[in-house]
DNA sequence: CGGCCTAAGTGCGTTGGCGCACAGACGTCC
DNA sequence: GGACGTCTGTGCGCCAACGCACTTAGGCCG
C-alpha cells in the first residue's frame, strides 16, 4: 500500500477514498530506472504505471532505427491506456526518460477498475483525451516549428513534470527524444545557455530563467498544458476533499 | 432511420441489431461537402459522425496559418471522439476532405449510448486506441520520412477509404493535408505519373498501380492499416452474424 | 593524481524543402 | 466557342537541418 509523499499521481489522488481504498493494496511502489523500456511494440503490457517522480517517453522507433517522442508521460497521467481502451499493445514503446519512481498495478486489475464505470473510469478518459492532444500536437508541431521552438517546449514540458528546475538529462537524449541529431541540440543548447536561459553541464540541464524558454518555445506547450489542465481540472478539485493518495 | 447501402459505416453494422434498432432512428444520414467544417477548435460538438462514403481530415493549424492532417477519418471510424472521452471539445478542427455521406447522431444521445457499456462501447474505444495509433505515426513520419514517402503513405490510407481507385482532390488540398508546399506536392505527382504509378488531371488523381505507391511509402502505412485491422477486426467478424447496418 | 570513458563543441559539404514569381493548360460556364 | 478562373509546371535563391569526422573537456574511478 502507497505511502503518502508530497508528490503523488494526480489520477490517483483525485479518486475519493471508496474508490482508492480497494486499489490500493494492490498499488506498487517501484522504481524506474533512467532507459528501462516499460514496454516494446506489439508485446501484450502486463503492468500499468501511474508515475510519481519518473517521467515515462512514449516513442516510435523507424525501421532504421531513427526514434522520435510522440509523447510524454508524467504524474498527471498513466502508462498503459492501451489496456483500458482494448487493445492491449500498441507500435509503439515506453522508456523511462526521467529517473524515479511509479505505482505499478497489475493489467488485470486496470482493466477490471476501468469497467466497474466509476470515477476511475472518467479520469482515464480525460486523462486520453489529454494525451491525444498531445500526440496530434506533436504531430503538427514536428512538421512546422523549428528545432529551437520544440526544444524549448520540449523542455517546459519535461519541467513541468518535475519539482526541482533541474533536469538530469544528457544532449544525445534530448536529440532522442525530439528525434533529430545531437549535433542540432549542442547548437540551441548554447545559444540558449548564451543567453543565460539555462545553464548545463554534463548531463544536467538547469533552467535560469523559465520565461525565456516560454518566449522561444512554440505555441504548442501552452496547447498541450492548457489541455491538460482543461481535462484534469475537476480533478484537482476532487483531489482536495478527498484524501491524499 | 437509415437504409442499407453497400458502403457502411463498420462501427454502426458491427452493432447487434439489439443494439442498433433504438440508435437507428436517431441516425441521420447527411450529405458532406468538400470543405465543410465539421468542428472548430475549442467549440463544443454538437454532434458525432459516422462517415459512410465521406472522408474527414482532423487537423490542426498553427497561429501562423500552416496546417496539417493528424489523423483521417473514414467509414472505419467516427468523428467527435471528445464527446464520449469527456473533453467536449478540442484544439483542432474536422473538416471534410472527400465529399460524401455521414450518419449524424446527437452528441447527448452518443454520450448516453457510450455510458451504456454496452458493445458500442467497446467499439468506440477500440477505435479511438486506432486513431491514436495513427496521430502518433503519423508524428513519428513527419520528422523522419521524406515527402514522397509521406504523400504515398497518404494517398494509401485514403485510397483504403473509398471504393474508387480514383481521388478526387486537388495538388494543393494534398499539400494542406502534409502540410507542406503546393509546389512539392506537384514534383512528386510528377515523378510518379512519370512512373506510371498514377495519373491526374486538374483535381483527379488515379490510381494505377497500387504496388507503386506501396514501395514507395513508408512503413507508417502498413502499421496504421495493420492496428485499425487488428483492432477493429471482430468488428468485421460480428458483422456477419448481426445485421447490415 | 592520472587515465579513460562519455558528453559536448566545431567545421564543412550536402540536401530536402521553402518562398516567391511566373508561365502554361485545362475545363467550365456563359 | 471564347473567356476567365483555377489548377499545374518550372525556375530560381535560400536556409534549416543532416551526416560525418574530429577535437575538447568533465568527471568518475582506480
Amino acid at each position: 500500500m502507497p505511502s503518502c509523499t508530497s508528490s503523488q499521481n494526480r489520477l490517483l489522488s483525485a479518486l475519493p477514498t471508496a474508490e482508492f481504498e480497494p486499489l490500493s493494496a494492490h498499488l506498487e511502489l517501484v522504481p524506474m530506472r533512467l532507459g528501462e523500456m516499460l514496454y516494446e511494440p506489439g508485446v501484450k503490457l502486463q503492468h500499468a504505471y501511474f508515475p510519481t517522480t519518473a517521467i515515462v517517453s512514449l516513442h516510435y522507433v523507424t525501421g532504421s532505427g531513427a526514434s522520435s517522442e510522440t509523447a510524454g508521460v508524467g504524474n498527471e497521467g498513466v502508462v498503459g491506456i492501451a489496456l483500458f481502451m482494448g487493445g492491449d499493445t500498441t507500435p509503439s514503446s515506453a522508456v523511462v526518460q526521467t529517473a524515479g519512481h511509479a505505482y505499478r498495478l497489475e493489467a488485470c486489475l486496470l482493466k477490471r477498475e476501468f469497467n466497474r464505470g466509476g470515477l476511475m473510469q472518467q479520469l482515464l478518459l480525460r486523462y486520453t483525451q489529454a494525451l491525444i492532444t498531445q500526440m496530434s500536437q506533436v504531430a503538427a508541431c514536428n512538421r512546422h516549428h523549428s528545432l529551437e521552438q520544440r526544444m524549448c517546449r520540449w523542455l517546459l514540458l519535461t519541467l513541468d513534470r518535475v519539482l526541482s528546475h533541474e533536469l538530469i538529462l544528457t544532449q544525445e537524449l534530448v536529440a532522442n527524444m525530439l528525434g533529430v541529431r545531437r549535433e542540432g541540440v549542442t547548437e540551441v543548447a548554447g545559444k540558449l545557455q548564451r543567453a543565460g536561459v539555462i545553464r548545463y553541464r554534463r548531463g544536467h540541464i538547469a533552467v535560469l530563467e523559465r520565461a525565456g524558454l516560454e518566449t522561444s518555445a512554440c505555441e504548442c506547450y501552452a496547447v498541450i498544458k492548457k489541455e491538460v489542465d482543461r481535462l484534469l481540472s475537476d480533478v484537482q478539485y476532487r483531489q482536495s476533499t478527498s484524501r491524499v493518495a
